[in-house]
DNA sequence: TGACAATATGCGTCGCTGCTCATATAGTCG
DNA sequence: CGACTATATGAGCAGCGACGCATATTGTCA
């Protein structure tokens, strides 16, 4: 309807893409460096029809952006305030977890720190 | 199960307190001050039994605190991360919705900007 | 105390969304 | 060309979440 209405779904819409695990997940597999499907799903552990269907709703939502070499393709993120806005929350939420259980404190790296250059080995499971 | 999915689920959960429309508009409405039930009820035009709801929601989720006085409700935000997390987006909305409808540049002040404010006493925690 | 105001909540409905299965499309190689 | 691999998509199902209605709870005031 009016303008304000849908300036707010699309900042929900925004949040959305976010609030799903296998979105997140995803964010935290490419947020450093792009990746094909196949990777992704292997890393994910999810089935690949699954990773797929996400990879469209974030690619057409403007927070990814695909490139096509050959047989395969590779996402990666288009949209740097995204990855700021996970390099945020996780860091919250990491210390709100840890305020709770402090014994466990520094295994919630859930994402790698903006300049932290050194290797993105990130055990999944 | 481990402790990276129940990490995981905790910072989904955060972004979808946002991904929803009412509870942004909630958050819009109270993010410079504390309000109560029936002022957010009129204010955003829903019914009482919805509001309530999701400010239950949002209170159950660490993002708003509650004070009673009398026989009011007053929310108000608890959480400075999530305020600044709706400032990005919307300025970052924003600023993608002006690209597309440049007439209309000026109309989307979702909500105030940071600066100055010597009455805001977000207290984060 | 009873009437009234403010807020919360149980329940049922309904639409949305995430998942899987099967299949389609596209590219590579022989 | 046909076989194989990588990715996307249509259909159907299941679960969750948002909503409204009615009602419960709590507080105020006369």
């Amino acid at each position: 309807m009016d303008e304000r209405s849908h300036a707010i779904d699309a900042v929900t819409a925004y949040f959305g893409v976010l609030s799903e695990p296998t979105r997140l997940r995803i964010m935290l597999a490419i947020c450093e460096q792009e990746k094909t499907v196949s990777q992704i799903v292997e890393e994910l552990g999810a089935s690949q029809t699954n990773v797929s269907r996400h990879l469209g709703i974030m690619h057409r939502s403007g927070v990814l952006e695909r490139r096509k070499e050959g047989n395969q393709v590779y996402y990666r993120t288009a949209d740097a305030t995204m990855v700021d806005l996970c390099r945020s929350v996780c860091k919250r939420i990491s210390e709100r977890l840890e305020e709770k259980t402090p014994l466990r404190r520094g295994l919630l790296h859930l994402m790698p720190q903006a300049k932290a250059k050194s290797k993105l080995k990130q055990r999944a499971s």
